[in-house]
DNA sequence: CTGAATGCAAAGACTTTGCATCAGC
DNA sequence: GCTGATGCAAAGTCTTTGCATTCAG
């Protein structure tokens, strides 16, 4: 991990794109969304620049449970989801209560937590009236 | 989800070795650990149960960021981790901290948080004061 | 100018699927 | 006996790597 950032095509594409869209995107999704703007870039390359970017701190990856990690920019708000394990919906869960624990945990184990998606699966409260059993 | 289980030697196996390990275990590692008391076990067979006995609530499954889910049995304590993004170190994660926010967050949300493995991403004490930025 | 980034092609790892056979209930 | 589970083989998807070329600083 070094200071100066090596500013290539590929990674400012990428550092667009993940600002524009605020949302989660997979390497994959990465990767077809530049397709237009970046006929040539290489599915490989696209690996590599978000590993850059990760390493060097400008983006931040998650696991949604998608099967791949999603990529992020660090400049969006921390922000978590409750997933229904039942019905698949998803809630927005209230990021006081989130920030709550993580400044607990800096507190006690003096750990930076850089964890800025969480997301905590569930099983909704109208899935649960439907079934006893949870 | 239908309420019997059919109970086969592979699904057997399967759920005697996460209980027996207590452990977190991808497909590969669970067909690797079997392949002696079950030489013909494929690993087809490995993925086809594990996502069984997840349908049918018998074992979890999480993502530690290992790149594969993980799969345990239920019955172990919920107990979560916090992984150090720099050095990969694996630290346990006091889960008086967790119940606080999981209790908070069913009575907000009146939905049963069924995650009963958490794992955070965080810069530890020790990469924190080698590398002045975090 | 020089080391690092990229494209390309190939290999690697993990996971899924179709189909014939086998086993649990 | 019947339905669903398994083994096998094959294909599919995602990711990584080696190497020659190109590019940013």
């Amino acid at each position: 991990m070094q200071n100066s950032i090596r500013l290539t095509s590929a990674r400012k594409a990428i550092l667009d794109l993940l600002q524009s869209t605020h949302k989660h995107l997979t390497a994959q999704e990465v990767h077809k969304q530049l397709k237009d703007r970046l006929p040539s870039l290489n599915l490989s390359t696209v690996y590599r620049s978000l590993e850059y970017l990760v390493d060097h701190q400008l983006i931040s990856v998650s696991d949604m449970g998608v099967g791949s990690p999603v990529y992020a920019t660090l400049g969006d708000q921390p922000h978590h989801h409750l997933v229904c394990q039942n019905c698949h919906q998803i809630f927005d869960l209230d990021s006081g209560f989130v920030d709550d624990l993580f400044s607990k945990i800096e507190d006690r184990y003096q750990a930076k937590v850089v964890t800025n998606h969480l997301v905590l699966f569930v099983i909704c409260e109208n899935c649960r009236s439907k079934n006893r059993r949870n």
